[in-house]
DNA sequence: CTTTGCATGTAAACCGTTACATGATTTT
DNA sequence: AAAATCATGTAACGGTTTACATGCAAAG
């Protein structure tokens, strides 16, 4: 087991963006290697904040050369193992972010609400069929909430965080109104379109 | 003179993304100038999927060179101003895309829920002032909703597209929606907080 | 003994944003 | 006359995803 301390060059600036802080925050919540941060996101923060393997093994790296993170090597047959911890600097750089004032807005690409958007160029019937794909969708949101985010949550919650939980039931509150707007929306243009 | 070759060789394919359906669903809605499509974009589509001018631009000229818009241009000054029209090849593209059976899931990446997410790294009482503040920004995108972009729809809806309206008014619904779900988390949390 | 899961990384492609550059027209 | 808005583009940068490359360990 080796000890591999910060390698700080000064006067680099290094920035930190919000998937660095996603990261800081999954080692935070327990998660001490790339490859668990990256299966503990997949089940809580994936759906408002997906992460690529590929961001997440040069943002430890970037991190850890900041000295916000401290590495621990571990040999592992003819491969390295890595496990991440917090420093003193990486948490204040976290409590920095989250006590920023400004929020910033969200970003989302909505494929689903654009077809939406431009059904008009579809017949009634397939948009009231499309309409109803979209709630079946969000029901399926809703059901991964309530059977796989909710639960991984709980399991954090022992630990004292209850921030998984609350966003878990947030969004599963969230595709629920989803689902029944979509449900109610299919309905009135299936009505509208029996009067002509 | 040298050689000129096709704009578009007959063999490669001009894959459509997300953001050429954007722009394609513009035109049909009457928007003729890169310009007037980012204007259009901006009070109906940008809280769901963004596009920027320089997106724009290139895109015109790849749906043209493609064959599924047509150019008419026209000298203003020293200056050249173009308008776009849909092409028969272009509103089957359009039409083809959206009745593809697959719905793409929603990307999104907000960094006010990851905050949320990890607020237990804040004192409560932050994390309060906090939830506080996310429930007024998603006031302020409801009034948004009803005040610019829901109008804007409805001025649409004489040309006979329904599509506008509904996103305004489902965009309107779900920032209410959150706003309220913050609102009461919020209150909850403080009675919590003044518990202990 | 083969598939699945654990585990770490790099390279290239892709897509999108910001900044830059230019010019015409309308409004104040 | 200046500022704002209309209008069209390009260049550079940055962040994310996909594909690639490798190897260990457990379970079927």
């Amino acid at each position: 087991m080796g000890f591999v301390g910060p390698i700080q060059a000064a006067g680099d600036p290094l920035k930190l963006r919000p998937s660095s802080y996603l990261v800081l925050g999954m080692v935070r919540l327990g998660a001490r290697s790339g490859y668990a941060i990256k299966k503990l996101a997949d089940t809580s923060t994936r759906v408002f904040f997906p992460i690529s393997l590929a961001q997440v093994y040069p943002e430890l790296a970037r991190l850890q050369s900041g000295g916000f993170l401290v590495r621990t090597d571990d040999a592992h047959g003819r491969r390295n193992r890595s496990f991440y911890a917090l420093t003193e600097s990486g948490e204040r750089a976290l409590v920095a972010w989250l006590q920023s004032e400004r929020i910033a807005p969200a970003r989302s690409r909505d494929e689903s609400l654009l077809r939406l958007f431009l059904a008009d160029a579809l017949p009634q019937e397939d948009e009231v069929a499309y309409v109803r794909r979209m709630r079946d969708r969000a029901r399926d949101s809703q059901e991964w909430m309530r059977n796989a985010v909710f639960p991984a949550a709980r399991a954090l919650e022992a630990g004292g965080a209850h921030g998984p939980r609350t966003v878990a039931r947030f969004g599963a509150d969230l595709f629920e109104f989803v689902a029944d707007w979509m449900d109610r929306y299919a309905d009135e243009l299936e009505r509208r379109g029996k009067d002509t």
